[in-house]
DNA sequence: CGTAATTACTTTAGATGTCAATAATTGGTA
DNA sequence: TACCAATTATTGACATCTAAAGTAATTACG
């Protein structure tokens, strides 16, 4: 086959690869949207934050926030409202810098992810159970490599 | 190390590879999202439902639309309707069932979308480069895996 | 034939997300 | 000190998405 052609191929291959893993990801945030739902009446967002903030015991900027979640600020900012408002987090002035906000899990929204993160992990284990321990390894492996290339080639610009 | 430590670790492991997953996808979504608005002046949607039309020239119906996109009835509405505005699909009556609608890219929005695809694909080409051909291949199987297991653990229910 | 269930699409309300603009604060520097 | 650019969070306008209800057409079946 002549180069052309193999390029082609390459071409077809990571577009196929792209529309699975577009898939993939999307049967499983759909049936984790649709529990939380379901069994706790919240959503994928609110979960998601609450879950950046359990790992962050201190609490974290709302910029820090939007990073980590790959979102913009103004969606944290809604985001954060609701949770405020249902008495899940607290919005603690920062010392040192009054433009700042740290954003905390209240004791309520402690108690209340950690029922939820319970359930959650074993739904994202089924998830995977078609899987081996070592398949597990292996994908995670290559994702690291995809999300490290992308993360360089945007860093040069 | 016991059962259930070890039932601890894969919990864990399922829930970092999760976590990965998300991340690439997201990564090269949002790459694309921006980028086909800063040279196209276009949405992933729009670009999205247009590329479904494109591998099927007789059209298709909105429900299969949807399936294939796999959003919700109304959400395809909308983009179409958007869509038929600019003049880039069509929505044809179906002979022998009038509930239902064909919808086919114009030869507009064939041309426009041919001119996209190509530049598409290269960004996708792109954000895998840091893989092995082989690479690309045991990612795209291993996903299979996921994807298979995900299918069968719902039909099921 | 006629009614009930199903199917196809649209509409609506509300949550999520982006982008661009604004306001307040900070920090460096002339 | 006085200015000015960068940083931080919020706001507003709008696009996207879901879920649920609504409308119309079709199919199944007694």
């Amino acid at each position: 086959m002549d180069i052309e052609a193999r390029a082609h191929e390459d071409h077809h291959d990571a577009l196929r690869l792209w529309l699975r893993l577009l898939t993939c990801t999307q049967l499983i945030e759909q049936q984790v949207r649709a529990r939380l739902r379901e069994q706790f009446e919240t959503t994928l967002p609110r979960f998601d934050l609450m879950a950046q903030l359990e790992r962050a015991p201190d609490g974290l900027k709302m910029n820090e926030l939007s990073r980590r979640m790959m979102v913009t600020g103004g969606n944290v900012t809604g985001i954060t409202d609701q949770l405020e408002a249902e008495g899940m987090v607290q919005r603690v002035p920062l010392e040192g810098d009054r433009r700042a906000l740290l954003i905390r899990l209240t004791p309520d929204g402690r108690k209340a992810f950690a029922q939820m993160a319970t359930v959650h992990e074993s739904w994202i284990v089924d998830s995977f159970a078609g899987l081996s321990g070592r398949e597990v390894e292996t994908l995670h492996k290559l994702l690291g490599k995809v999300k490290q290339h992308i993360n360089a080639a945007e860093a040069v610009l």
